[in-house]
DNA sequence: ATGACGGTGTGGCACCGA
């Protein structure tokens, strides 16, 4: 069973691409962000004829996700609860699987500019928020799996150069304490648990996303910023996490690629 | 230090992302 998150910068752009890799890729859930489009603007009948249900929370120009699944989603929440925000960035809904119900939650992690300022004092607030969501979250529903962009380098070597890009943001020892603090409530960054070796070597890193300016893909100019957790009761059953680079040598393509996590009986 | 690229909007550039 796999699950995979993939902001796609517009959906707009992206839709040919997103249902080509859905069809070479049969995934279980697809979380999408970045869609940069209102509700009445999803591409729903595109999804449904290519086998999958869809559960979306749109806004205008901005932000914006949403959960493909083979299964019929249920318990659909938008945002977070108890934490007022304007912005559409997360939508969590539950699936079945051979384990039990597994309960989703798909997130567009706040970007915070720059150590500072408003947005960053806003991206920390949110991460708080979010924080005390997905402990309660964990504490109705063991089996939980987080993902999406969070726009957040874990360590050093999830970026192209961390020494030149220290204390700046994605880098901030703030951030990395906010996401140590999410990993702390019991959930298992699956592609770190895959690849534990820290590489130091650009070349051994593993990015989700890269610049599109100056090269940054040719270049290797990345930064993995886009996760998926598994609770601890998942952990057992993660056979794989895989980066998917071929999206990005596609024509027009998102900055980021898909992340994909899979379980085994 | 800045901007580079790409997307959206009601635009002739500004704002935002990472």
């Amino acid at each position: 069973m796999q699950f995979a998150t993939w902001n796609v910068n517009s959906l707009t752009v992206r839709l040919p691409q997103v249902i080509d890799w859905l069809a070479a890729n049969p995934v279980a859930v697809l979380g999408l962000q970045e869609l940069k489009l209102t509700d009445d603007k999803f591409p729903l009948q595109a999804f449904l004829d290519a086998g999958y249900n869809a559960s979306f929370f749109g806004q205008k120009t901005y932000n914006g996700v949403a959960l493909l699944t083979k299964a019929q989603a249920t318990n659909v929440v938008k945002n977070i609860p108890n934490f007022t925000d304007e912005q559409a960035r997360v939508i969590a809904a539950t699936v079945p699987s051979s384990w039990g119900d597994i309960r989703i939650v798909n997130g567009y992690f706040v970007n915070g500019q720059a150590p500072g300022t408003d947005k960053f004092e806003y991206k920390m607030n949110w991460l708080r928020g979010l924080r005390d969501y997905l402990r309660n979250e964990l504490e109705k529903n063991p089996r939980l799996v987080v993902m999406g962009d969070f726009n957040i380098t874990r360590d050093d070597a999830d970026s192209h150069d961390p020494e030149g890009l220290r204390e700046t943001i994605h880098h901030t020892t703030l951030e990395r304490e906010q996401l140590k603090a999410l990993l702390a409530l019991g959930l298992i960054d699956a592609h770190r648990l895959v690849h534990p070796d820290l590489a130091v070597d650009k070349k051994d890193k593993f990015f989700s996303w890269w610049d599109y300016r100056d090269f940054g893909f040719r270049r290797n100019r990345g930064l993995r910023i886009d996760y998926v957790l598994a609770s601890e009761a998942l952990k057992p059953h993660i056979a794989s996490c895989t980066i998917d680079k071929t999206p990005r040598k596609n024509e027009r393509p998102s900055d980021h690629t898909p992340v994909v996590m899979e379980l085994r009986p």
